[in-house]
DNA sequence: ATGGTAGCGCTGCTA
């Protein structure tokens, strides 16, 4: 199984862009994030004429998250489920089982400035999802989140550390609240496979030429139940995406994360 | 130098 998950900030601005891409790497499982997209407006014709089903979760021009797959797509979970939570109302999570995989579209908030409301949101929205995992699947089972978790899990997943002094995405309690997620029983993929690399990046800022400059983050995380990640034969991010080539629209902000699994 | 770009949608917010 090809499993992959994208931001793709707005699959109404992207959707030549993420056809082009499903054609040419064929993944069986797309996680998509940022869609922007209320479910009446999703384009679920297109991607069944690709042979993918698939489940939305969006209420219009923010956040919005998905799940398109070709093997099979069950067991839909919308945002935290019945639970009522303050911090679950705007469209973050989406779940659902293909193919023998409990998988997640996960979409944290951003928390735009440590001194703001939104920062202890997303806190709370992490303290959440740990919650919905103990809730709904088994870490002995297979089980991926895919997803912008907005966080750099290490120094190493900044290009300079020095530029991100009392900013979020780096600080100690966000890397903490991805801890206790992780604590659910959860390998971070691609870092386990480059285990000695900075990087590798997976969001470049679209000001000032970041891109270019090298200047990116790994924010984008594939993390995988331990009987998941044992079947890990490859994981990469796909730069290729992120470049403007070919195409009249933009990029989005964000590269692809792709992982391979045996069966 | 408190900038810069993209999306949504039409004013300024979000990232």
């Amino acid at each position: 199984m090809r499993l992959a998950t994208w931001n793709v900030n707005s699959l109404k601005a992207r959707r030549g862009r993420v056809e082009e891409w499903i054609a040419e790497h064929g993944p069986d499982v797309l996680l998509l994030q940022e869609t922007k997209c209320a479910d009446a407006a999703f384009p679920a014709g297109a991607f069944s004429q690709l042979g993918y089903e698939s489940a939305c979760h969006g209420d219009g021009r923010w956040n919005g998250v998905a799940i398109v797959s070709r093997v099979g797509l069950t067991k839909v979970r919308a945002g935290f489920g019945d639970r009522v939570l303050s911090a679950s109302a705007e469209c973050r999570l989406i779940s659902a089982e293909c193919d023998g995989v409990r998988v997640y579209s996960v979409y944290v908030p951003n928390g735009r400035a440590v001194d703001s409301e939104y920062y202890g949101a997303k806190l709370e929205w992490l303290a959440n999802l740990r919650a919905e995992l103990d809730a709904t699947c088994d870490p002995a089972a297979a089980v991926a989140l895919g997803g912008d978790f907005n966080i750099a899990p290490e120094d190493r997943d900044v290009w300079d550390i020095g530029e991100f002094a009392g900013l979020t995405h780096v600080t100690a309690p966000e890397r903490e609240a991805l801890r206790d997620v992780m604590a659910f029983g959860l390998v971070d993929v691609v870092r386990r496979l480059h285990p000695e690399e900075a990087g590798p990046f997976s969001w470049w800022d679209y000001r000032g030429g970041a891109f270019h400059k090298g200047e990116g983050m790994r924010i984008d995380l594939v993390l995988a139940s331990a009987p998941l990640a044992a079947r890990v034969t490859g994981a990469f991010v796909d730069r290729e995406a992120r470049k403007g080539q070919g195409s009249e629209r933009q990029p989005s902000d964000h590269a692809p994360v792709v992982v391979d699994l045996a069966p």
